[in-house]
DNA sequence: CATGGGTCCTGAGTGC
DNA sequence: TGCACTCAGGACCCAT
């Protein structure tokens, strides 16, 4: 599940391992990785001879500087690239391989077969995805104000808002988590009942979380690891993802999981109190009446 | 238009 | 021990 922080550490680790390299030719041998173009083959000879000059990040996308072209990856759960030698064994479930000139090779191996690639050429429309992206959280456009106006009209729970890409760019399911514990927001309150004051908390915690998490290398739950192999360290160091049943660090009540646009949403039920209930979409007249009492 | 549910995929975990 | 089943989730598709 790389987020910002991981995507971020892979970028830094394939901007130190794969810059200048120059693609002698491509490998594609799971086809659906590859959106754009539709045939895989023309992916694979277009990047013939070209040689990669940057390694960018926007929110969970990596973008490859390779003149004229963008190669615009997205790792979704388990994509994980390596930079290895020719010679070294190959993993289980590599699906795409860069073969360099000098006989280095960046494989991209993903588990789950989620991830994706787009190949954009100058005059190529931008993935509608990548096109739609909301702000940068480390935008200093991204004023509290402007994220209070990105926020106040949507009914959703704040949990799914933070979750949607086109609202603020990077984060998923643990730095929402870790960010609205930090702001001691409940996942499930309506985005559009929060105050100005608890907007510009969030925000805050939302960077403090995620700048703690680049730091530490990211969050390793599963299988992430950087294109050196390494593992991160923020899961050691997470408040509330992945800690159900254990007490709080601030209050010491058990941390809870449950539901929430669709995801497991862990919280602490003091901190982070729930909305009321009182008055959530009475069932009948009977009900209504009683609710207004 | 915004929202929410289903879908893709495989390995780990659970229960019998 | 083995097997069937459930769960994990980011973005996209689609119905409401």
């Amino acid at each position: 599940m790389p987020e910002l922080p991981e995507v971020e550490n892979v970028r830094r680790s394939l901007q130190e391992l794969v810059v200048n390299k120059t693609i002698e030719h491509v490998k594609v041998y799971l086809p659906r990785i590859v959106r754009t173009p539709d045939d895989s083959l023309r992916f694979q000879n277009s990047l013939e001879g070209c040689t990669i000059l940057g390694v960018d990040r926007r929110g969970k996308y990596l973008v490859f500087d390779l003149p004229p072209y963008k190669l615009i990856s997205h790792l979704r759960m388990e994509g994980q690239y390596r930079l290895r030698e020719g010679t070294d064994e190959m993993a289980p479930h590599t699906h795409v391989i860069f073969h360099f000139t000098d006989g280095t090779e960046l494989r991209y191996r993903d588990v789950r077969q989620f991830g994706t690639m787009d190949l954009v050429g100058p005059s190529d429309p931008l993935p509608s995805g990548f096109a739609a992206l909301g702000p940068e959280p480390f935008d200093e456009a991204l004023t509290p104000e402007t994220f209070y106006r990105l926020i106040h009209k949507r009914s959703a729970p704040i949990k799914a808002v933070l979750l949607d890409q086109k609202c603020i760019a990077g984060l998923g399911n643990i730095y929402v988590d870790e960010s609205l514990f930090g702001a001691q927001i409940h996942p499930g309150r309506t985005a559009s009942q929060l105050k100005k004051h608890q907007v510009a908390t969030l925000l805050v915690e939302i960077r403090a979380v995620l700048e703690r998490a680049i730091l530490a290398g990211g969050s390793s739950i599963r299988t992430y690891t950087n294109g050196y192999g390494r593992h991160g360290g923020f899961q050691i160091q997470l408040k509330v993802y992945g800690r159900e049943g254990q007490p709080c660090f601030r209050c010491g009540t058990l941390i809870e999981k449950t539901r929430v646009a669709g995801r497991g949403t862990h919280f602490c039920p003091s901190c982070q109190p729930a909305p009321s209930r009182r008055r959530v979409r009475p069932r009948n007249f009977a009900s209504e009446r009683s609710t207004l009492k």
